[in-house]
DNA sequence: CCTTAATGGATGTTTGCAGTTCCACTCTGG
DNA sequence: CCAGAGTGGAACTGCAAACATCCATTAAGG
């Protein structure tokens, strides 16, 4: 069989119902197949010839969400600067691809069962975030009386909380950011002499 | 037509179906009615007399985990003593209804469709929850620089992801509550001078 | 211009679950 | 002990969605 380069139009195409389908998904895990076609604007049929059975457009959806937030945080390069300053830019990072996340983590069974099969061996390679909250507790920024994991479960709580909030008009997109570092960095409570924009320099 | 009283028989066969819908829904929306059926202990024909068509049951459900989740919270006595104790009682009064929570909160759809229908005119009469938070900013307690509603959102987030990660074991269910407790009176970030245990007196 | 790939509309098949009916079995209270 | 309520197994229908096929039309490249 000859090796056929993937023209341009299947690229094109492709790409269109897997982004489609990340975006309806996102908003109704149970969407049918005719919504993500005409969400895409393809035929059903032309759908079907990429993913002729639903769980392949399922994984690569999956696979699609995950490359993209995975990109977004790799910008935010969370690897560099002051912990606090690193995770500001990443919660702002995460927010640009909210839709991924509400779709990849709206779901629990999405990640229990598909990423299994997608990637085989490591369950979790060297996760970047969980690096930076590692550095950050280990430079005394981050509470180390928690565990890292359960400070990354937060993180993606509250990000997804306010992406709600924000889809449901509740949380204005502008304050989006700025609410959830606050909170993430001083919880709910108030605080001795606290005035608005106190946020420590950094 | 008589007032027929429901026999003791069919009050407990009710209470078994709907306490079995919420649980295992709980952990899959995507559940068929002979899941259910079979985690009540009862036969499909039994299931289909007392909910002839699915929607009821799911509606039955919905209610019943808001009442149990209501009760609990009731119970906690949000509105009595310092806020932050009455917050950490709150907390420890949704682990005990988790299983609730996280069939009601884990699918945006069902309070979305469902409880319109239920409950026609008062989006949200009075909800202690809301109350308690306002009452804190008031005392200088809760920060009020945040939404009071998204105060409450976070508390819900928060606790939600420690009963899923107390589900598959990533959290130890002893530490349920301090976990959660410390994280929003908190946040993420360590203190000066801080050391364990070392939070204020109430 | 003409060949070929790509598309999508129409239509058909299959599968799985919700909803229904019937009847035999088993409790329970009088 | 016996009548009636409660139960559940089995089998059937209806429906909606996934999956498959055919063919006419359009778009792209040599």
């Amino acid at each position: 069989m000859s090796v056929k380069r993937a023209s341009s139009a299947r690229g094109r195409t492709e790409r269109a119902i897997v982004t489609a389908a990340v975006g309806v998904w996102a908003r109704d895990r149970a969407a049918t197949l005719p919504q993500i076609a005409e969400a895409a604007e393809v035929g059903r049929t032309t759908l079907h010839r990429y993913f002729p059975e639903r769980e392949g457009l399922v994984r690569a959806a999956v696979e699609h969400g995950l490359e993209a937030i995975g990109g977004a945080i790799a910008e935010a390069e969370p690897d560099h600067g002051h912990p606090l300053a690193a995770m500001r830019r990443v919660v702002a990072a995460l927010a640009s691809v909210s839709e991924a996340i509400m779709f990849v983590f709206g779901d629990q069974s999405l990640l229990r069962d598909v990423v299994p099969t997608a990637e085989p061996d490591p369950p979790t390679p060297h996760d970047p975030v969980i690096e930076l909250i590692r550095r950050g507790q280990a430079e005394g920024v981050f509470d180390d009386q928690l565990s890292a994991e359960w400070i990354q479960q937060v993180l993606w709580a509250v990000s997804y909380t306010a992406f709600e909030q924000v889809e449901q008009g509740t949380l204005a997109k502008f304050d989006l950011t700025a609410t959830v570092t606050r909170t993430l960095e001083r919880g709910i409570t108030a605080r001795a002499g606290e005035r608005a924009g106190s946020e420590p320099e950094l």
